[in-house]
DNA sequence: CTGTTTTATTGATTTAAATCAATAAAACGG
DNA sequence: CCGTTTTATTGATTTAAATCAATAAAACAG
């Protein structure tokens, strides 16, 4: 458990000035509701004192702020707690792309251009609702790593999963069309969304939460706001989906499926071996 | 090293009916030229008996020749010795989508869907010309990374390298234009070709292979090969590039680099820390 | 070397999605 | 609650890239 104010929370907040430190008590590791799917899903019981020990603090960041952007230089490696973050990438002509949308138990802010002190994140992230987080040091990633061989196995493997995910978003903005790669990206927040709700604490549904604006779901997918409105309306004359005021329905799953040529799947965490 | 013949050796023929094995002398883990780029870099000379030891065999896979399709029983990993393969997916409307470009040194077909001895890759493999490969039986890897975790931590950092490189891919698809597009992808294979024969045995130049047809590049950026054809060209015309007979010339660097938006650093490989 | 297949090239036409533009509806801050 | 800002919606027009089509050139197999 971190000391409150601790020199790292000091560095951290005069870094990322959209953060408050969370009250006590915090959540501890090894009571973590969503452990199990985290990073440290791999590690026994008792290791994770030292997981607690290497673990910075918990924070807030609100809704729609910044935690970082591109090219700041990056101390902490994050958890996702709670809420719903972005990690997307400024172009030259302005445009976004959207790189991947973060849920509760998926760890990121480790890719970053550089070594040691002076690296800085490739990309920038971004709360879509107020968020949780659970920061750690990334200057003591390796040696936690060598010191617990479970954790670097358990890093390849989420970075697998991401890495499937990203290729079919790839497959999204390359070979699919307008309609096709929306049905995609509506399915694949859907069963994320609900799988990590099924965790424990949430029975199925056909709606979740969903707090993209069309202007996300262009910016992930690699069209206009104005065309995935469109696509979006027919889907709902079709009664495909309903999606409004920060909620989506699902009513046509099947069909959406067919459509998107989606396979839940293809999405579920990956194993090596 | 492998047994000629050995029970491996004759599943893994079964299987892959284009793979041959190399005549022996095979080359040996301990002396081989690209170890220090591939995934077993970090792993002190005096362990690599066993890197030889979990090794299958090397192969000789001809060029043009698929090594695995989707959902094919995934029972090898490989490293990529010498040539070039490509990584795809085939759509349900027959569109193939190019998900990476291995080169000497990568490691690859660890993707797979499912668990166990069933697990099958979620995408297939083609090499572009005649290639060699290392095999390692999938099935020892978990066992492997926890007898050496510096396996496991070089498996995290090529799997966040790949991840940056499918992330430029999807910035080409989602938000740059074919020219743009063309631009980045051709300097980025010129630089990661380029970096690998500089690795000890060649020096700088202006000219690579490019074993690509206009069709891979299509697939690659999602564009089609007449539309590569007719950007590739104006390039030509402008005195960018000269790009035929196998062979890409770039003749405008810092141009083309502009076009892209491309930064050779941003595809440097990747250290966790 | 020679017929066959694959790949490259170029023009004409169509189309999916972008752009431009103008409200309407929601969300937000005080 | 109220003015302001952000997000959603819809129509009209343009455009980048796809599609269709027809050689030419290169690569390949025997």
């Amino acid at each position: 458990m971190a000391a409150p104010q601790s020199d790292e929370f000091c560095i951290l907040m005069n870094k990322r000035p959209n953060l408050q430190q969370c009250a006590d008590p915090q959540t501890e590791c090894i009571t973590c509701p969503i452990r199990k799917m985290a990073l440290f899903r791999g590690i026994p019981e008792e290791e994770l004192g030292w997981t607690q020990e290497f673990r910075d603090a918990q924070y807030l960041l609100p809704a729609r702020k910044t935690l970082y952007r591109e090219g700041d230089i990056a101390h902490s490696i994050y958890t996702l707690f709670d809420g719903w973050v972005i990690l997307f990438k400024i172009l030259d002509n302005g445009k976004r792309q959207v790189l991947r949308f973060v849920l509760p138990g998926d760890f990121f802010g480790f890719q970053v251009n550089g070594t040691g002190a002076a690296a800085g994140y490739t990309h920038g992230a971004l709360a879509l609702v107020e968020s949780t987080l659970c920061a750690f040091p990334r200057t003591r990633l390796r040696s936690m790593m060598e010191k617990q061989p479970q954790l670097a196995i358990g890093l390849a493997e989420m970075g697998m999963h991401d890495m499937t995910l990203c290729q079919h978003h790839l497959i999204g903005t390359g070979r699919k069309n307008a309609r096709e790669s929306i049905a995609f990206l509506l399915l694949e927040l859907f069963y994320r969304v609900r799988m990590q709700m099924l965790n424990g604490f949430d029975e199925a549904t056909d709606s979740i939460i969903f707090p993209l604006t069309q202007e996300d779901i262009g910016d992930a997918i690699g069209l206009t706001s104005v065309h995935v409105n469109r696509v979006l309306k027919e889907m709902e004359r079709e009664g495909l989906i309903r999606c409004q005021r920060k909620r989506l329905t699902i009513l046509g799953e099947e069909a959406l499926m067919e459509i998107g040529q989606f396979d839940p799947g293809m999405i579920a965490p990956k194993e090596l071996v």
